[in-house]
RNA sequence: GUGGGUGUAGCUCAGCUGGUAGAGCACUGGGUUGUGGUCUCAGGUGUCGCGGGUUCGAGCCCCGUCACUCACCCCA
């Protein structure tokens, strides 16, 4: 709100889900999660805020996320500890797992899912929040082709399951800790022989393949003899990742090579992944994410070779408003009670009552409206049934049940009016 | 952190070279003393984001400020 009667609003890059779309927001975490619980993922919730080194060490000490767009927090001991709002949830839940020893319990890989906010300090656009919401999945302690095509092929249906066509699956190999340095080098000595501003200069230093990812055409205009890393995987990552590649094909699954997809967390190793929409505004993916063999280890555990993606709600939500999809979201109210008077009130007060207890959605009209008033709010409720009842009805011990859609409205014995609703419904 | 755009009724917006603010929708009530979704009649609403300046006079011009928004950057 522009008006200064508004004495307070939502804190800048946040906002408020409203009844109005709130089902939709609903049905978007469902269908993301369905395809989880269906292969075997358990749920999991992990706190919002974790120790500050956690995101660093896992993270990145070098990507933007550590750097610039970590909301912090002081505790206020004695020792004073620095805590962060979860930017992601892959550190968080990595280590939940190390802390509650699941890997230790026998069966790799720990399958698990999870539905929360994160956090970045950002500055906000279309698509892009300070607060927003994933779900998200993580495979731990297996390094299995078939577990990262198993996470895109879930993925891929979760977003065909909710009616999206119009996005793409972008596939690369990172390489492991064989390889990687070793193109690492190739391309720093590339990049440094370019013409780059002073922060992209810096970053060819920390992470050079980042530079791989800027949109901007005065750096994309140089990088086309840049090294590429397909060009340095070690035969064991070329391998890996051909499998990978033939899974996803022999499950129908279509994606795009993109040679130069980094994605920016430093703990990515072999595949990534990320599936790109192009209704996003600037933005483009809606989900993404990858293997990350090291990442335990960097945190302090032990070897653990990983993979797991997380997918954007906000993001999917603006995805199908893109492609024109509008969910079905069943109405919240079937039946709307309209009482005329004072007595009518107290019945059917109580046979909304009742409706409820017996596991029908039903509403009243509140506040002494005038009828045509409470007619307006039954229609408004998308309930499909009034139940309208005055004196006169309830001296001969009915009530009109009217039919929202057609019109139509029939007198019903109020000791049948529960059942009569509960067949209708049906 | 950097740039652009926009702030007028609950919502979407109009408002000419400065002359004291409007439309549609929504809302409330009537037409129908007991019936919504169509029709029709009537009714109310504003610190014109905020603060300052110029002017006889500012929604409009100038300065500042805040908010929203889009883009860069980055990412889900």
């Amino acid at each position: 709100m522009s008006s200064s009667s508004q004495a307070f609003q939502a804190p800048r890059g946040t906002y408020d889900i409203l009844p109005a779309t709130s089902g939709t927001v609903l049905a978007v975490r469902e269908a993301l999660a369905a395809p989880l619980r269906r292969a075997g993922y358990g749920y999991i919730e992990t706190p919002v805020f974790e120790d500050v080194n956690l995101f660093s060490r896992g993270v990145g000490e070098s990507t933007d996320i550590v750097t610039k767009e970590m909301f912090t927090l002081t505790t206020r001991s004695e020792e004073s500890q620095q805590l962060a709002l979860r930017p992601e949830a892959t550190a968080s839940v990595l280590r939940a797992t190390l802390e509650a020893n699941l890997h230790r319990a026998g069966n790799l890989p720990v399958k698990l899912w999870y539905s929360g906010s994160q956090y970045r300090y950002e500055r906000p656009q279309k698509g892009r929040y300070r607060q927003f919401w994933q779900v998200g999945a993580e495979a731990i302690g297996a390094e299995d082709p078939a577990l990262d095509a198993e996470l895109i092929i879930l993925a891929d249906d979760a977003y065909r399951s909710l009616g999206l066509r119009n996005f793409r699956i972008l596939l690369n190999s990172l390489g492991d800790k064989q390889c990687r340095p070793v193109y690492r080098q190739a391309l720093q000595d590339y990049l440094r022989g370019l013409d780059l501003d002073e922060e992209t200069r810096r970053r060819a230093e920390i992470n050079p393949l980042r530079v791989l990812d800027d949109k901007r055409a005065s750096v994309q205009d140089q990088l086309g003899g840049a090294p590429m890393l397909v060009d340095f995987l070690c035969e064991e990552c070329k391998a890996y990742h051909e499998q990978v590649r033939e899974l996803l094909t022999a499950a129908g699954v279509a994606f795009e090579d993109d040679p130069k997809l980094v994605r920016g967390l430093d703990y990515y190793t072999r595949t990534t992944f990320e599936f790109v929409h192009d209704g996003l505004g600037s933005q483009s993916a809606v989900g993404g994410g990858g293997r990350y063999d090291g990442l335990s280890e960097m945190i302090g555990g032990p070897e653990l070779p990983s993979v797991g993606w997380a997918l954007g709600v906000d993001r999917t939500v603006l995805a199908l408003e893109a492609e024109g999809i509008t969910l079905d979201v069943p109405a919240v109210t079937d039946v709307f009670a309209v009482p005329l008077g004072e007595q009518a009130k107290r019945v059917l007060f109580g046979a909304v009552t009742q409706l409820r207890r017996d596991g029908v959605s039903a509403d009243l009209v509140f506040g002494g409206k005038g009828i045509k008033a409470a007619m307006k709010a039954a229609d408004r409720s998308g309930a499909r049934y009034a139940i309208v009842a005055g004196e006169r009805d309830l001296a001969d011990g009915v009530v009109q049940l009217k039919d929202l859609g057609s019109g139509d409205q029939t007198p019903v014995a109020l000791d049948a009016l529960v059942t009569t609703l509960k067949e209708k419904l049906q």
